[in-house]
Formats: structure tokens, C-alpha cells, sequence
DNA sequence: TACAGAACTAATGAATACAGTATATTTTAA
DNA sequence: TTAAAATATACTGTATTCATTAGTTCTGTA
């Protein structure tokens, strides 16, 4: 019960929710006045709020103009999607040895919802899933340094990141990005630490996100 | 001009400094009062600094009680040099082919630069030094998301990191890392990415700093 | 009408004030 | 003498106020 609820932080994460969830869209101005009276608060916790998120990259800020929603060039896309595939690549080497057959089937749950996500072209549920899946073996990649890296370069991230092609061809990688995901699970049947790596460097992250940029 | 000095990120740099330094150590409490009064400003950009600071992982914060220099466990330790380790290796990789001339001999002169550190048994040095080393390729590497997370990381580590072990350890391992820069310096005059994203993986940076920890 | 400059407006930067909690101190009882 | 309870103190969380600056609008002149 020594749970206070500090409001900076809960002003964040409504922020990052609703960036999160594309009700504030790349560019989008946000006032701290308007954070105020929109959530009833002074103006301090809100400060506080904006300027977390702004450290933490999902705002843009500039002195005495105040925050924008940060929005990221094609090329700026690329290198957090490089920083990204090392960084996963390294929690999935280290998640190798805490594999289990709960997590394997936790996995394979996974793919086959994306399977029918893809099937019925589900963009949104595509994007959640395909986080959930990712995430259980970043959580146990045993390294609460990595794991935090991850979910703040992720976070900056909204969904409508990919929605730049068109939708054919989206779902076509979609559908090579989960064939990847069966690999994946594979490669952690056979706990190939080495493989698993080169895998998640060489080909899931970069090379399939850049046709979808 | 358009240069002004906002107090918030003076006061951050001034204590993020004095961290490097030493002057603060880990576990010791910084109270907002005392940053103020020993700077003559009001608890506002004070604990935006400090927030800030928290943000980062440089500072612990508590919520009711306030904010201490972070300190590392040995596992802590481990784990942030694994995730510098995967960013660092990406940044050689992705240096390599803005690698020059100039570039090459500004490498080597801090390897002999180092070399006299070490002979000298000059701690400080030693430190300062090689991270101006790493950093000549790391600025190289054109993707400033690795850029911004590797000095993050780095941020947070004081020199003080290293002293656990016994001095003559200290050094040894400190010629081998010498050695290791000779060898990312050849890697780059080569210009063989693979193999200098695979040194800096396998050898320079877990594997040596195990030692010292 | 176009442009330059001044006054005005609105939002951020910083300081101050108020409220609540954790810690330290003191007091009291066993 | 010691331990627990009560009080006091110090510091953080939040609100409010003042100050400064970017952006806008209005006005006067060419």
C-alpha cells in the first residue's frame, strides 16, 4: 500500500496512451495549459509529464515554444529500427536459455493470431499481437537494461508508423514477418542461441521493415 | 541570438558533471533544497534537473522521498555493458565505411596516448581517454539513436566503475584492452565491418570487463 | 495595397506558496 | 534503560503567481 499515485506519472502515461493510440498525431502541438484543464491539474505535474516524455523521445521540444508529438523521417524510422534489431536481437540471445515449453506455446499462440489477423487484414490487432509476441522473450531475456531500451524505443513508435505503402503490399510482408515469427520459435525449440541472433540481425528487423517505409 | 541558457538543463549538466566527477557518489541523496540554495535558484529547475537526471537513470527516485545517485550491482553492471556492447558493435559497423584517413590516425594517437596512460598508471587518464577513443567511431557511426543511447549509457557510469578489483589486475586488463583498440583500428583500415561488429561483440566488452567487476 | 513597426496576446520559464508525508526527535510509560 | 507513542521538522507533491518571450494583430506610412 505504499502506492502513491504521483500524477506526473500518471499524466504520462495518458500521454503516451493516447500517442499510443493515434489520437495525437505526429507534429500535434500540445500546450501545457491544455493538458491542465483537460485533466483538471495544475500545471506542474502536467510540465513534468511533457517533459518526461520529451526525454524519453516521444515528444519533440523546443525552449520557450513548448512540445510537439515527435515525428520521424523515413530515415530517422530506419535508425531505431537499427538500434531496435541489435537490441532485440541481444534479448532473444539471452532469452534463449530461459526457454521453456509454457513460452514456446505461448509463441505459437501468438502466431497463429496473427495468422488470422493477417487473414482478415486487421492492421490494429496485427500491431498488438505482433508486440505481445515480441515481448515474451524480451521479458525473459533476463536484462532489465535491454528490456527498458526496447519499450522506450517501441513506445516512440505509433502504430500508423508502417501505414505509409500501400495495403497489399503491407500485409505481404506482414505475412513474411510472421513466417519469421515461426522461425523464430523454432530456433528457440532448438535453444540456437547463435542462430536466433544472426536471424533477428540479419533479416527480421531492417530488411523487412524497409519495404514497409 | 537564439542561444538561451534554459536553467533546468544548466542544472542537469552541472550535476551530471559532478557525477563523472566523483564529487557525488553513488547512494548519496541530492535534496532539491540543497541544489538550490547551492545554486541560487528556485526548487522549479532544480527538480526538473533532478527529474530529468532520474529520467535518465543517472539519479533513483523514490517517490516521497526523493532522489540518490544510481548505484550498480555488479548484475547491473553486466547488464548494461551487454546492451553497450550490441550499440557499440552496430556503431563500428555502421562507421566502418565512413572510416578515413584521418579518422585512422586519430585512433592511433589515442592507442599511444592510452599506451602512456597505462605505462604511467594514470587512472583518470586511462579513462578519458579511451572513451575519447570509442567515441571517434561512434560520432562516425550516422545514426544518432545509437549515438543518443550509447551516451546515455555511458552518462550513467562514473570511473569510480573499475575500482573494485586490486590495481595491477586493473592495468593488466587494461593492456589487453589497448591491445583490442590496435585491433579495431586494423578492422577499420580494412574496412571489415562484419569482422569489427564481431570483435566488439565477442571480445572487447563483456568478455573484459568481467574481469574488472 | 504592401510593408514596417508597435502594441497585444498567449504560452513557457522561473519563483513562491501551500499541503501532505516521511523521518527525526522528544516524551512517556513499562 | 529501553521501547513505543507523540510531536516536531524537513522535504517532496501540487498549486499558484510573476516574468519573459514568441507569435499575432493592428496601425500608420509609403
Amino acid at each position: 500500500m505504499g502506492k502513491y499515485q504521483i500524477m506526473r506519472e500518471h499524466v504520462r502515461n495518458l500521454l503516451a496512451q493516447e500517442i499510443q493510440a493515434g489520437k495525437l498525431l505526429p507534429k500535434d502541438k500540445i500546450s501545457e495549459l491544455k493538458v491542465c484543464e483537460a485533466l483538471g491539474i495544475s500545471r506542474t505535474p502536467a510540465r513534468e509529464a511533457l517533459l518526461q516524455l520529451a526525454s524519453e523521445g516521444v515528444l519533440e521540444y523546443t525552449p520557450r515554444k513548448g512540445f510537439r508529438v515527435k515525428e520521424f523521417s523515413p530515415g530517422e524510422k530506419m535508425e531505431v529500427y537499427a538500434a531496435i534489431e541489435v537490441l532485440d536481437a541481444l534479448a532473444g540471445k539471452l532469452a534463449v536459455e530461459h526457454a521453456d515449453d509454457r513460452m514456446i506455446r505461448s509463441m505459437n499462440k501468438y502466431v497463429d493470431m496473427i495468422d488470422i489477423a493477417i487473414k482478415y487484414r486487421n492492421y490494429p490487432d496485427y500491431c498488438a499481437l505482433q508486440k505481445k509476441f515480441h515481448d515474451i522473450y524480451r521479458d525473459q531475456c533476463g536484462n532489465s537494461v535491454v528490456r527498458k531500451l526496447l519499450s522506450g524505443l517501441l513506445e516512440g513508435f505509433v502504430p500508423h508508423t508502417y501505414s505509409a505503402g500501400d495495403e497489399d503490399k503491407l500485409f505481404e510482408v506482414f505475412k513474411e514477418l510472421n513466417d519469421d515469427h515461426r522461425h523464430i520459435v523454432s530456433l528457440f525449440k532448438k535453444k540456437d542461441a547463435e542462430g536466433l541472433f544472426n536471424f533477428l540481425m540479419k533479416t527480421h528487423w531492417s530488411t523487412r521493415h524497409s519495404e514497409m517505409i
